[in-house]
RNA sequence: GGGCGGAUGGCGAAGUGGCUAACGCUGCGGUCUGCAAAACCGCCAUUCACCGGUUCGAAUCCGGUUCCGCCCUCCA
């Protein structure tokens, strides 16, 4: 496997410290918002890269932190009159539920900084008695040109650094280019004691520090977004560096950019989108496929265009597994049927996809190169679905090994997401509208079958005929009650018609499946059985 | 000013020395269908911002030009 290593400028052999393991530590949020959508593409991004280290057999620990003290916590706290500690709890359980929706797994550990405060003030130590630090007034600075190899991951130099500085001026530092590793704290400002005085740690120290506790000195893989590669990392590397004498990190991994009309989505641009709008509006993993159809370092222009794009684009992916699970599940009588050129071309097909698309995972995550080869996976199950025979074993054999290995590496990728809620309910409902409207069809009636497709179309449901039956496909579970209450406004013009056949057939199958109806004088109503 | 990256069909997006420039969306034919949808079959870039060079051979390497984005200040 080869990964593209910020600090080297190149792709590089993927050797992880220990052989069967990789460590990985990616930077979270800070913590006083919503996510939004340029959040979320690292997370989306490096959890991929950790289904697919999994998928290749590696062990992956997996950490991700939570900058939980911050000036801006502190800043949004006072303006809300809130506890920092508290709007950033909550925050962070706003997280998890963005985080759950789009099926981010969760890592092994989510350090948070406030618990973190006694290691944070052994490392500024260690770092003072080292002489890469010193205090002054209770703040304590990082002696940026004690670190020889300073600059090393964003490939500039100290003097360039000094040559075109804009930062901001503080005399008592010795250089303007060191920075905080601890702040004094100002009046009103929630605080630690320390051996320097009442104040907090600075942005950049958490990070070196709470993932040495849980990788060890020496991390496989530290990810972010592009925009952390200076200072946030380049600090992080000068703070662990010196501290443990070990490479910090072996290889460095940074994300693109959301733009939004070509420029970057940013809150401080505030031409950011919540990630939490976009999932009313598009199903989670249509959001997932959108953020890796792209290859991960490349900018991302985003509207809600591409997001259509992408939805259209999964539901083909999606639309194959429909069309072969119906194939697999078909109640015809099978017939023991020999292994033909059809069935074993199929299989080699997809096997020779599977591969191509683990070779475009290995060349540097080219997660868009991938899906390449699972829409030709994609093609040719449709195609052998096309023109195969239901009946005959052999291709029954053929395709569900082939769904197996489509099914798989979807997973890998994450997409695929089940709907949740009472679907199954859903779904029983639905086969009754549907076989109202087969009986209707039937009957020529198509006034009443293109009126029900209409209903099911309107609540997100899209008909699809077959040979025998019709089919359904939703992203959105529809609302059980819509249903219902469709049922019943059908089973009320049947009986306007004097159509109690089809009146009774409502009542009856709703019944089945548990559904009580009522009569009343104004109208039926309907429970649970 | 310094550092990094980009420019590929109507759109999105792979491709980094040599098979017919992936794949998706859109569009156009055809099959299927009560109509539709989905699916299938087929078509849609002699050309990869521009100029020059290296090479038997370049979208891919080198030099230059133009344009664009990002970082150097909090940001994923």
């Amino acid at each position: 496997m080869r990964v593209y290593n910020t600090l080297s400028g190149q792709k590089e052999e993927l050797t992880p410290v220990d052989s069967s393991q990789v460590k990985m530590y990616v930077c979270g949020p800070t913590t006083y918002n919503y996510i939004h959508l340029g959040n979320a593409r690292p997370l989306v991004v490096f959890d991929s890269v950790r289904r697919y280290l999994a998928y290749r057999g590696y062990k992956v620990a997996y950490v991700q932190n939570f900058t939980d003290v911050d000036d801006k916590i502190i800043k949004r706290a006072a303006e809300e009159n809130r506890e920092p500690r508290e709007l950033a709890s909550q925050y962070i359980a706003e997280y998890f539920v963005d985080a759950d929706r789009l099926g981010i797994k969760r890592a092994d550990v989510h350090p948070r900084v406030s618990e973190h405060i006694p290691e944070i003030i052994a490392a500024i130590s260690g770092l003072i008695d080292k002489g890469f630090a010193y205090a002054i007034d209770g703040d304590v600075y990082y002696r940026v040109k004690a670190f020889a190899e300073y600059g090393k991951l964003s490939h500039r130099s100290l003097e360039d650094m000094l040559a075109g500085a804009r930062v901001e001026v503080d005399e008592r530092k010795e250089a303007p280019v060191d920075f905080a590793l601890w702040k004094a704290a100002k009046e009103g400002e929630p605080f630690w004691e320390s051996p320097w005085g009442k104040g907090r740690p600075g942005w950049h120290i958490e990070c070196s520090v709470m993932s040495t506790k849980y990788l060890g000195d020496t991390l496989d893989i530290h990810g972010g977004g592009s925009d952390l590669v200076f200072p946030h990392h380049e600090n992080e590397i000068a703070q662990a560096e010196a501290l443990t004498g070990q490479p910090f990190v072996r290889y460095w991994m940074h994300n693109g950019f959301i733009t939004v009309n070509n420029e970057k989505m940013s809150k401080s641009l505030g031409n950011f989108f919540i990630l939490r709008d976009i999932l009313d509006k598009f199903p989670a993993d249509v959001v997932r496929f959108y953020l890796i159809a792209t290859h991960y370092r490349s900018p991302l222009d985003f509207d809600d265009g591409k997001l259509e794009e992408a939805r259209k684009a999964l539901g083909r992916l999606k639309n194959t597994r429909i069309l072969a699970r119906e194939f697999l599940q078909s109640e015809a009588a099978r017939s023991v049927g020999k292994e033909d050129e059809m069935s074993s071309g199929l299989v080699a097909d997809v096997l020779a996809f599977q591969e191509q698309f683990i070779e475009a995972l290995d060349d540097d995550f080219n997660t868009a190169k991938a899906m390449g080869f699972l829409f030709e996976m994609a093609r040719a199950v449709n195609s052998f679905v096309s023109r195969a025979d239901v009946k005959n074993q052999a291709h029954q054999d053929a395709l569900g090994q082939s769904l197996e290995v489509f099914e798989s590496l979807a997973e890998v990728m994450g997409l695929f997401q089940e709907p949740t809620g009472n679907g199954a309910q859903v779904d029983k409902l639905l086969d009754i509208l549907g076989e109202l409207r087969t009986r209707a069809r039937q009957n020529k009636d198509f006034g009443l079958a293109d009126q029900i497709r209409a209903f099911m179309l309107a609540i997100g449901v899209k008909i699809e005929d077959t040979g025998n039956g019709s089919r359904f496909r939703y992203e959105q579970t529809p609302d059980l009650a819509d249903l219902i209450q469709e049922c019943i406004d059908l089973r009320v013009r049947f009986k306007k018609n004097q159509n109690y056949q089809e009146a009774d057939f409502v009542r009856e199958r709703l019944q089945e499946e548990g559904i009580i109806l009522e009569d009343t004088r104004e109208g039926a109503r309907w429970k649970f059985a």
